[in-house]
DNA sequence: TTGAAAGCGTTACCAA
DNA sequence: TTGGTAACGCTTTCAA
């Protein structure tokens, strides 16, 4: 049963009809006699005939695909928001195309090149350079921006602010903590950026003076590998720039046998799944990650279908406290 | 600077040449005399012009895509793999489906249409059913399996099994453990009912019987959520069917105060890079993830270029021993 | 060295 | 209700 070459052209011959009745059938669109559909039908189910995706693709002058572009793929995190982007895309038969640019030896030309091949493509705030996103808006292709990002991208989805600022305020007012230190990398993160100025705020607000961010990566083996420095700084609480950072940090402070939040105080940002499980339970604030993807896969979709689309979109977040801050388990 | 719509036709009424010559051109093949090159590079720069990848694609039948095709998403486990995938589709210009079934409600027939898209496809053990296999083996789509999968597949690249069934004689004989509980789901996963036999016979192997397996999943969370149930049990050991599972053990088994190895041994496998950085470093049977995903691409590509490739490649894997087995570290 | 023209596998329009 | 045929944007062969 080789399958492998039939074509509207082979179906509608064995059938005895024209390619632009098989077509018809196929697709279940315009009008077509029951007698000649059922002949047709048959001759479709028994050579398993599926059109090449290339020749409607061409046709319809649609990929029928978009592009993911996140910094990395491992973690919780981009796990997440996949998943709301393919919530979205696979109901509609639109494929995803996921690219991780931390993989990629040049990014800006890979990316380039994957545009050739899709409608659209949702970009995770601070991976591609601006002139990638100048280039791509140039050739008018649909663009969406997940998260912050200083580019001049026509549409944007993140999440609210406020509730990290929350959290800096909660750490200091509530458990009365005075040296505090925030673990992530703003550089080239707006994300993180914005984290960076909202814990500087909320320090000055009450007379404070911010300690020096911790600069490094957003990976649990970022956190693991801050551990010993952070608790040889003599740290009352750490703020770590999402929650993989947090749980790799809990985990190494927990190895070497002190305790939290006791010793030391530890947050994070996203309430990935992980951080209500462990003990004690992570302090952190929930992003809704799945509906930011999903959000940003139905703007895209709306751009591709040439409707205009809200060029900002803003996804509540909300504190959750847990054990690691010192609040009640 | 509307270049939308600049296709070859376009460039070659700019440049006064054949839409051949462009084609020439731009692909840098066949003779084409300097200044006519010159004249044509200086039109498709000037307008950015980069053909249409569905017409290229057509007109070669080959839309220079593949799939990978993964359980789930989340964890560096498949960020290794997808690495290695990247490492040797992205330089051939070959663009990168990812997909994870557990996200898809449908999970057959959406994998028959990225089927229709992409030029063959790699296939991580234990995640979709036998049919579809044979579908797309009928179909005469090239694919890949990573890791053992009972399917009739054609080729197949997997790890050395052998490492494991020494991990486990090393706990029994080594370090005296009678009472090892194997954490992981081997019901519908080839590679993880490997395990399980391995750590059957190794204990056989003493005149030992082997413990009822703890059926879960192997992300970072059921290993933080076997963990009462496993202080619960009085085990000394719990052989975890990788190292995520085995860090979310090691991480709950912390967070309630307890120590590793001296409470609880915990063995993973994969050998992520987070196992060489916690404290107690974790004992596991380091795989090489990276290569796996690349050798399967590699043969994935020279089957799409028609040859014949190998039908079982096994990449070592080694134990390696660090201090959550009771090794010094 | 160059160009005209024939595919590649669809969809969609227009007649019949 | 049907079929012929012209796109869609490219590559490639064959002549010139």
């Amino acid at each position: 049963m080789n399958h492998e070459g039939m074509n509207v052209r082979e179906i509608a011959r064995l059938a005895g009809v024209s390619i632009a009745t098989v077509s018809r059938v196929y697709r279940g669109v315009g009008s077509v006699s029951p007698k000649t559909r059922e002949k047709v039908q048959a001759a479709i189910e028994q050579y398993g005939y599926r059109p090449s995706h290339l020749g409607e693709a061409l046709a319809n002058r649609r990929h029928g695909a978009l592009a993911v572009v996140f910094p990395g793929l491992s973690g919780p995190y981009f796990a997440e928001l996949i998943n709301g982007v393919e919530t979205v895309a696979v109901p509609r038969g639109v494929s995803v195309h996921v690219i991780g640019t931390h993989l990629r030896h040049d990014a800006p030309k890979e990316l380039l090149d994957v545009a050739r091949r899709v409608d659209g493509m949702a970009i995770h705030g601070g991976t591609v350079e601006e002139s990638v996103v100048d280039d791509l808006v140039g050739r008018h292709l649909p663009l969406v921006m997940i998260g912050p990002d200083p580019h001049p991208a026509p549409v944007v989805v993140r999440t609210d602010h406020e509730a990290f600022h929350l959290l800096v305020r909660h750490l200091l007012n509530d458990h009365g903590l005075r040296k505090l230190i925030f673990i992530g990398q703003s550089e080239g993160s707006p994300d993180l950026t914005q984290r960076w100025e909202a814990f500087r705020t909320a320090h000055e607000e009450l007379g404070l003076q911010p300690t020096e961010p911790l600069r490094t990566g957003l990976e649990q083996v970022h956190g693991v590998r801050a551990a010993d420095e952070i608790l040889a700084g003599g740290y009352d609480g750490a703020v770590c720039g999402n929650d993989e950072t947090a749980l790799g940090l809990m985990m190494a402070v927990l190895g070497r046998g002190r305790k939290v939040p006791d010793d030391l105080v530890i947050t994070g940002v996203d309430d990935v799944p992980m951080s209500s499980l462990v003990s004690p339970g992570l302090t952190t604030v929930a992003r809704p990650l799945v509906d930011l993807g999903a959000t940003a896969t139905r703007l895209l979709l709306d751009m591709i279908n040439g409707a205009d689309v809200e060029s900002e979109t803003v996804l509540p977040a909300r504190l959750v406290r847990r054990a690691s801050c010192g609040c009640a388990p």
